[in-house]
DNA sequence: GTTAACCCACTGGTCTGACCAGTTTTTCCG
DNA sequence: CGGAAAAACTGGTCAGACCAGTGGGTTAAC
């Protein structure tokens, strides 16, 4: 194995067994080469890959830190191989959507074929809910709405891809209500889609119910490309912990 | 922002983008340096980055090459949230397969339609090793047709979640293909099915590949239902240590 | 002819020492 | 003392050299 691997490896060992603290500043180049008597090209090497990595971070002038990974190991895996997609590729989260789009339609379908009596009186509840919120705060109503559709496809695989899912984009924007609701003409388009996916479910018809839940998530996916087109930032920023996604109960 | 990182940062979206493929090699580092005018030093510590995040696999005297998207996080969680389903509730099995499904199809469906050259001569490839290996020991012939497949969708998020619940069907089950192919006009429809795929793909229809993907997954979702019904028990059992792992496609 | 050895032209891996470009500290003059 | 210049850091880039695996082709021996 080439040195520059072995000391990165070592290095990030180091930080992971505490050795060194996040925010901490590690040795400069030029010592940590003289240190393991190695050339500094292989140092910088080894650096690298701890920056592309996530472990690391590097200032001009200044040095090396350790990144702050946040002790948070919540259910959701915070640095998931996916999320390095993330960070400089907004594309992502377009291919994230292209994918859920597929799965709240089969959610859907599934939930309007296999909704019990239990399953309709939650999402009914839950899409109550959602109507009687302010606009502003929906988001919890809105994913609220969505998890008790999901649930009711009865498919615990599907469930926890969807999850998986969402959080990730959670964790990257704010949900789609949040960039979407201040814009009124917005708001009243997802409330009629919400509507439509509502009482496709809860009148037994699943392949309308497919096609509402995709066209809704597509609308979604394509209004926030608009928005980002017409200069609008689309809001990126980690959400707020939020207790409710972290475990899905599935009722049997 | 420094150059190594403008250029992981290209060489990244490259890939992403479908320029590279992966297995495909990477141009030397001399001839990316002289490429972009810059030292070799520079190229160096970008492909590192590119390697820490597992992005390229870099082979002295060989040269880098684009790794697999597939996240080969050779840990496989024994302890998945999902892992614990499977343990006594062998419908979870079926509920994977009713999952994969529709994102084969959705996987097939894209694959029809941004398909590059690479992609079509990799899954030519695939295929023709497809048809050629015998039946008995063709799993990984058949996994790599699919991943092929897949990868040429050229979403990630669509890569991750496949391949993540292929490892988990491969962690319980043997591949479908060891079930069924020992049955042989179960072997001739899945080859037939196989066969419609890959024309569909290649000649770019979009719908006829999403039909061929989901009814290919179905028939074999149905074949195994049919066979645990009959008595004959659904081999079940962790999958033999495979050294293709570490570098997904090899050719035999 | 086949095979074995070797050589050479690739590939990445490491080293050296220099210089540029930001940042912080020190120095020294007003 | 205050503040600006200078020095001493930091990482970023460059050039050229050499080492170390790999593979293809040529050659020499069988």
């Amino acid at each position: 194995m080439a040195i520059s691997q072995e000391i990165s490896y070592r290095l990030e060992r180091l930080i992971l067994d505490g050795g060194l603290a996040p925010e901490q500043k590690i040795p400069s180049e030029r010592q940590l080469a003289a240190r393991l008597s190695v050339s500094r090209a292989v140092i910088r090497e080894a650096l690298h890959e701890l920056q592309g990595r996530g472990v690391i971070e590097t200032r001009h002038g200044k040095g090396s830190f350790v990144a702050s990974m946040v002790p948070q190991t919540d259910t959701v895996d915070d640095h998931s191989p996916l999320m390095h997609l993330f960070e400089g590729h907004p594309r992502t989260l377009y291919d994230l959507l292209e994918v859920r789009e597929q799965l709240e339609g089969q959610a859907a379908f599934l939930a309007a074929q296999r909704a019990t009596g239990t399953d309709r009186h939650r999402i009914t509840k839950a899409f109550r809910a959602l109507e009687e919120t302010d606009p502003l705060s929906n988001a919890r109503s809105d994913h609220s709405f969505h998890l008790a559709i999901v649930e009711a496809s009865h498919n615990p695989v599907l469930v926890h891809v969807l999850s998986s899912l969402k959080n990730m984009m959670l964790m990257t924007v704010q949900a789609s209500v949040a960039n979407l609701n201040p814009r009124q003409e917005m708001r009243k388009k997802i409330v009629r889609q919400h509507r439509q996916l509502y009482d496709a479910v809860i009148s037994s018809k699943p392949g309308v119910a497919q096609k509402a839940a995709t066209a809704h998530v597509r609308f979604v996916s394509e209004a926030l490309r608009e928005m980002e087109k017409d200069g609008s930032q689309v809001i990126r920023m980690p959400v707020p912990p939020d207790n409710s996604t972290q475990q899905p109960h599935q009722s049997p």
